[in-house]
DNA sequence: AATGAATGAGAATTCATTCAT
DNA sequence: TATGAATGAATTCTCATTCAT
């Protein structure tokens, strides 16, 4: 890419960066088409590949913001008690809707890195993603599964968490407009329905902040 | 579509079907192409369209093809015992699998039916998928929730079951080849896992087959 | 093209060259379509190309046929007064009808050659043609031209009786269904007309057969 | 189709237009080739649909600029005597003579619409034929029809004219190059024929611009 | 002789990318 | 910097022709 985007004004760049996140999310990195970016974005399709060199390159860029932007906010904003996974798990949430607010699509389109299965993509992108992964991974360090009743296998309720957080997520996106309230609330019901299945009686944590 | 389709030899209609079906789950409808499709079924593009209309036309068999056939299986092979909800969810991962052996896509491409977003792929494909959604609700209709602990609210307990276990089947298919064994593992840890989590102790039933 | 045609029943050979030759009247020779004709004549695809080697084999076969037909019924059933004009040119219209009682788009089929831009159709053609001309003009040999008035160029008025009596043709044969009778009304008329303005008053001929 | 077409340099628009009214007016709508006018204009078949959105569109376009930029020359440069056929017929010729100046399809393509049989083009293209038949018919209002002999029905005589300049016209064109003396030395030759034919002696207007 | 399944070159159309202005 | 006209390879679909049965 042109380093030289990064002169432009802020608002348009931001503008760019969304036309982009946007068409990538809710098509793939195939099907996303030129035109529609550059309408959604309102700028000429020569000024895209004047900063952007071609398709594979601008995905990347936007891959490379989009989790650079949210590991900073992750960095800058998540404060929830770090030892809780319910609280962590929800304060990650939260970020995403804070995030929402500057860039609408971010969350969907980390979402949809998973799907992606065209190779180009996949062998453009790969590396970034590790760098989301382990932020992530790295937020739920400290947290102290000790709480956890014994038939509960962490690698599997992380699991299930994480897709189906992932599943609600899409849904939400799926309908005419985001309602990010609806969606929080969704995901405060879950996971209080998984805490209460999993954590052990008595030290089930009534602080946690996942309300 | 032209119904001497029927008259070809089996094993070259399934060619076909499975040629279709590949290329759609992976892709989706609008990014599937013919070409590859014609390449995987190993015949010409001009006999695609002899008993295809068009790209909509073929879809649209497919996944009334995908989702009678799946039915039908479900009616036939599904054994288990009906009242209980890790048996049945377990019972009708067999029968994908079973399906599998046949039409090695048809569960991806199942699956893949959630995501599709072409409007003209959805309108065409609706009320097939209706079908199909009402089979598997008729299929948990004999559950016994009693067995759950006050906690579980069956809404959010389906959705967590049925998310994940999408989830690892997206997985699973995402490797160089699907290995059965591996993912009926996956599954049954999970299952057992959320029954361990959601069943009244005492009462977990313990001849539950999920293994 | 393949002799043993004619060991078919006559039957099948006219439905074959009745379908051939409707729908190159009506497209063209590169705009027709080998399924319609093949549907028309009620034979299989193969079977049309078993005796004709490719599309530019059945036209030129068709031609032929249409031209050594037509050729032949104005020899054997032409028996207006061959010195009158009128008479004779409605005389060969008479003919057109009669061929059209077995073959019902010689006529327009005939017409049509002169609109042919297909230069692969024009070079396989030409000498076919020109025996229809041939014989056309064999039959005005006769005609005494004697009773037209002094301003009355031949080749002018043999233009524009034969210009105007295509269009008249291609406009009926635009109708659903063609009606013989409206046709050689109209026939009538214009002849009528055109004798009124171009014989020479006091001697045109009141015997002409022109109805 | 784009507006920005008519923001091209009037020779590339002119190109555009030429090579599509030959092609179209050579093969009628179906058969006329987007390769072939894309070569015969100079330009790439991306920019031909950047214009116009698809054939039956460019069919559309090409029709309308025909007759309205006859109709235009009709009105700005048909200046025959109005109370006189032949001149006015005449002077008809002459303004399609300029016409084909700068566009030297014209002609031939508003003759070639009354043989078009596609009910796609037919559909789309009525209303702007009916412009241009009421525009010929509207030069003809002011006719004088008393100078023609009793014996001479308008209707007729009207339909041998225009179906005999048609077909010279189509003839013509026909000629590896339209030899435009030749051409209205022909029209000229036939309606002075016709005019000598049906005007009543001592009456037949000598002033008459035919020549 | 007869069928129609099968083929592949060619048609219209789309879309990432380039380039003159 | 910014535009959008221009390109051509790829895509969906058609059709004359071939070939196994």
């Amino acid at each position: 890419m042109n380093e030289k985007f990064f002169d432009l004004k802020k608002e348009k760049q931001d503008r760019m960066i969304n036309g982009a996140m946007k068409v990538f999310a809710l098509n793939g990195f195939q099907r996303a088409s030129t035109d529609e970016m550059v309408k959604e974005a309102g700028i000429s399709k020569g000024l895209w590949f004047h900063y952007f060199d071609n398709k594979i390159g601008l995905y990347t860029f936007v891959v490379d913001y989009a989790i650079k932007y949210m590991n900073m906010e992750l960095s800058a904003s998540l404060n929830a008690d770090p030892s809780d996974f319910f609280a962590t798990t929800y304060g990650i949430e939260e970020v995403k809707m804070l995030v929402r607010r500057s860039y609408p699509y971010v969350p969907l389109f980390l979402s949809s890195l998973n799907q992606e299965n065209s190779p180009e993509a996949l062998s453009a992108v790969g590396e970034y993603i590790t760098l989301y992964r382990d932020r992530i991974r790295n937020a739920y360090e400290q947290v102290n599964r000790a709480i956890f009743a014994p038939y509960v296998n962490g690698d599997i309720f992380d699991m299930t968490v994480s897709f189906t957080m992932k599943g609600i997520l899409e849904e939400e996106y799926a309908h005419e407009v985001f309602d990010e309230e609806r969606y929080m609330n969704r995901i405060r019901e879950f996971l209080e329905q998984m805490r209460a299945m999993s954590v052990i009686t008595g030290e089930s944590n009534p602080e946690g902040r996942t309300e």
